[in-house]
DNA sequence: GTCTATAAGTAGATAGAC
DNA sequence: GTCTATCTACTTATAGAC
């Protein structure tokens, strides 16, 4: 066998990835994918079965960092330094790695409704990090925050990327916007 | 002319909000929307002129109360009590005539991000209700606060409904949620 | 107002040559 | 690994009878 075989595979992945996040699964078609990757349609069924196949192979290469997070998480006790050292470790991941899977995750919303199996692994994932942060002891009060200081670094982080700002009526300087959103994350994230 | 027209045109307006908000706009087909109006898909057209026109008519429908509540914040001054009050309408509204809404365009962002004139529609009133509770000249930290406000007022009223609340590892009762949520966001949309 | 019939196009998927 | 050619099953949309 060769040193390493065609990149194709991933070079597809890599693409259906992009258009996936920005047109949605369903208006994706393998034509589309195809011709950016300066091949036939057709020849795609060589390295993936089926349109769905493509679908899977981006979420495994999607999710598996999260689950190291998820893991560590649960070696440590549940305490407000806790939750406020995940949500630390979030926000740094999320202006790295994962940048890409909420925006996947976001454009894809209905798709993965539909399709059991990788909705499923999505919300799984999800459910992972909100456990990671929300005590199922805790009261509805402190569990609220703790979401919310999810969805806050969620804002910090996405929102001046795609550029939705000004949409919100908010003029702040991106970095100023972030660390600001940083900030209450870790207030809401502490017991009160 | 009779006293009123027939009402499939209403009728088809309220089948195809529910079968976008279950399965998104590109999903449902004109066939699916003429079967449970119990007509031929062809027989749409004599009432609508093109799928689009269908999206507009939900949107006209959807959006209308919205601006009400826009409008008359628009005439209050920019305090924290004023922002509380509109927390607390808009508390109100999503209870119940706005319920809808929020579900159609959280199913449909893709399809909303690409049919312009709708997209554009959905982003102005959602910046209307933005700007109704964010102080553009208060500081980034606010501005972060009164965001979250809302999103806690989402989930506080959306969560319960769609039974996700299991989803986040959230065991306490709806009700119990909520009043926590909406406590959570008077608290954030205050000076802090 | 609703129907049948069909146009015109695109989707995902397969067979088999090279 | 990639190609050409083709298939079936849709989709939105139109024309014209009743």
């Amino acid at each position: 066998m060769s040193p390493r075989h065609t990149d194709t595979r991933q070079r597809a992945l890599d693409v259906a990835l992009e258009l996936f996040t920005e047109q949605g699964y369903e208006k994706t078609s393998l034509r589309e994918i195809a011709d950016r990757l300066g091949i036939k349609k057709a020849s795609l069924y060589y390295h993936f079965p089926s349109k769905e196949a493509l679908l899977a192979g981006i979420m495994d290469n999607l999710l598996a960092p999260v689950d190291e997070l998820v893991a560590w998480s649960q070696t440590q006790p549940r305490t407000a330094e806790t939750r406020q050292e995940v949500v630390r470790r979030i926000a740094a991941a999320v202006r790295g790695p994962w940048s890409r899977w909420f925006q996947f995750a976001q454009a894809n919303e209905p798709t993965l409704r539909d399709h059991q199996k990788e909705g499923e692994q999505m919300r799984g994932r999800l459910l992972g990090l909100f456990t990671a942060v929300v005590d199922p002891d805790a009261e509805p009060r402190q569990q609220v925050r703790s979401l919310l200081a999810l969805v806050a670094v969620h804002l910090g982080t996405l929102a001046p990327v795609t550029g939705v700002l000004p949409t919100f009526g908010i003029t702040a300087p991106s970095e100023e916007f972030r660390a600001a959103a940083m900030d209450v994350a870790q207030e809401l994230v502490k017991d009160g």
